[in-house]
DNA sequence: ATATTAATTGAACGTTCATTCAATATATTT
DNA sequence: AAATATATTGAATGAACGTTCAATTAATAT
């Protein structure tokens, strides 16, 4: 009896908006009030659905995360191939990854998780749960013969470090070609860690 | 004629001040009235010194800046010795530059530069600087064949890549012994890519 | 002493903020 | 039609914000 429940919805509804204009005018710039008006309802509706402004921020956080993870889609395959870890690798070292979520709000959260725990440990699963999924495509690729990787883990682990570095030092740069020339490179070191070769479409202009 | 200027002390001082807050508070919690407060002065005076906040936060910016480059300081020899370069990689892959200037308010602001272009060319040059040193060090020791590095621009940048992708990772990395293995794990690599021996003192547990 | 310059205060401004609470509107049931 | 549960509004709150401006205090010159 009574009305049926819009709360999944409209929560969602609104930490998409919230994720859109704080993406265009920032975190710190983005009120419950600023969210309410581009949606056209009361600010207090937005707290009767989060209670507080840490809960929407919360959330939103969450909602940026489960985007970052695409970045790597796990195919839960028993057997990986050459070209999953080939695609996998181009995937990391692509500007796609750009359109699943914006960069400056994930460093905004990043920097928000030195002084708190919880958005601390939401980053810190989030990394380790990639780092995990490369490091079993490895392994998967080494019982096929496919690569003959040392420790898969620790490679997994280095290829971020090259990823994240990087994107930390690019992500300043204006330069396109300067951009694209420098990732290229640490994407061969990837290929040259992994001792497989990069995927013929892409690197040769053949096709 | 009239009273002797305060000026730039007063600014140093209530830089400062605002540094010490912003790193305890965080910066978006850290206001005027706060900054004043702390200091036992009035709020107007700062604003008298610094006409806007944003120009405030310009200036700590810089001063948070100027700090993130002591991490590399230049001795301008003309012959660069290996123990220069051993100590400036020890330096580069060692948890000293925390105490040079809070992380969190360090990424606050990287991530501040998505939006602000004035920000972004701050830490562009900062990090283009600190490569060139590195660089330029690495030429000095292949003169003197020290080293016998192909292209110490591409090395020096990869160096600053895995250090800026390790602290990236580390900083959530709350296990103080994974962290220093880590970061141990990839100084060697630096070292490897150098094809120098590590300093005797801090890896040999002898003296 | 007096003039001059800068440091510093204090009160006030208008705005925006997150949050509260009671009131109202709208579906969906019996 | 009446009951009920939820959606949504609207007004109001007090606190904090950055900023302004005129007034006052404190040095340093002539």
């Amino acid at each position: 009896m009574g009305r049926k429940s819009l709360k999944e919805t409209r929560r969602q509804e609104i930490i998409k908006v919230f994720y859109q204009v704080a993406k265009k005018e920032g975190y710190e710039n983005t009120s419950i009030a600023k969210i309410a008006k581009v949606m056209d309802i009361n600010p207090s509706l937005i707290i009767h659905y989060f209670e507080t402004k840490e809960g929407l921020t919360y959330e939103l956080i969450d909602h940026i995360l489960d985007r970052y993870l695409l970045i790597y889609t796990v195919k839960n395959k028993e057997k990986a191939s050459l070209s999953d870890l080939q695609s996998t690798i181009e995937m990391l070292f692509s500007k796609k990854w750009n359109l699943l979520f914006d960069d400056g709000l994930f460093y905004t959260f990043y920097a928000l998780a030195f002084r708190e725990k919880k958005i601390k440990q939401k980053y810190k699963l989030i990394l380790d749960s990639l780092r995990k999924g490369l490091a079993l495509l490895i392994e998967q690729c080494n019982a096929q013969c496919i690569t003959n990787v040392n420790d898969p883990k620790v490679a997994a682990d280095f290829i971020f470090v090259m990823v994240d570095g990087a994107y930390f030092y690019l992500s300043l740069e204006n330069d396109k070609k300067a951009y694209s020339e420098r990732l290229a490179y640490y994407k061969q070191k990837a290929y040259d860690l992994l001792c497989i070769p990069p995927t013929k479409a892409l690197s040769d202009p053949v096709c």
